[in-house]
DNA sequence: CAGTATCCAATATGATACTG
DNA sequence: CAGTATCATATTGGATACTG
């Protein structure tokens, strides 16, 4: 397999390209939550656990300038940017829709099921309200 | 989405579970490899550029350790030691097939032919020889 | 041949404080 | 609200030397 340098960084081969692109801990997270509806960043932090300020910033940044996502802002007071998937992210969403029906399987092999944890959290929550 | 420890590790989605299992810069080439027939350490070694003995042995661990791929020594003089993919790998490999596929397609909206380049990398190497 | 062991650099992520 | 800036830490990978 030769060798791709794209913008000065080096990808290995066509897998890798996908993973410099939509890989790490906090790509997908974030094109999920875009996948039904535009979204506020504020939006997003309070949905996506443990991330932080700075990763989501920088992820909203790349994923744009990848062209996965585009940014709106409204002249409002006070200001208001949302998010959303371009034809581009929605494209990529079909591959991680593969890639984690894979996970699920192999949780499952693992003795975890997920959705079912998915489902309990989600009673939890109905019951505080 | 909840979290998940699986042996004290901590997956944050299904997705990130997959990653963290055949993600990483070297596990896709090495079972990409194994594809078709068992190899040895040092044919692996050689056809996949860049990569360092101590990757290569980390990698291989990893994956025999999660049941991707098994190993089987020879005892011969000197030893023999051949990778394999087993039905859990070439499970994995229908998903990162996937994903190649799309790599291919993002690549190729980016100007770039890869299928291309390694038919010239090939041609080049017949020539040579 | 098929690895181990050790040290080091680069990158990714986190924590905290601040701003138009 | 939607970020920026700075510092600290953890993880990943590379270089080199050695071994049953």
């Amino acid at each position: 397999m030769p060798d791709v340098i794209v913008n000065k960084q080096q990808f290995y081969n066509p897998v890798d390209y996908v993973l410099k692109k939509i890989g790490g801990t906090w790509k997908i997270p974030v094109l999920w939550r875009l996948q039904k509806k535009a979204r506020r960043y504020s939006e997003l932090q309070k949905d996506i656990p443990h991330i932080s300020q700075k990763m989501l910033t920088q992820t909203l940044k790349e994923l744009e300038a990848d062209g996965f996502i585009s940014k709106q802002t409204f002249p409002e007071v006070p200001p208001r940017t949302e998010y959303s998937l371009t034809p581009k992210g929605q494209q990529a969403m079909e591959v991680i829709v593969v890639i984690r029906n894979y996970g699920l399987q192999l949780l499952q092999a693992d003795g975890i099921d997920y959705e079912a944890m998915i489902k309990a959290e989600a009673e939890q929550k109905k019951k505080q309200s």
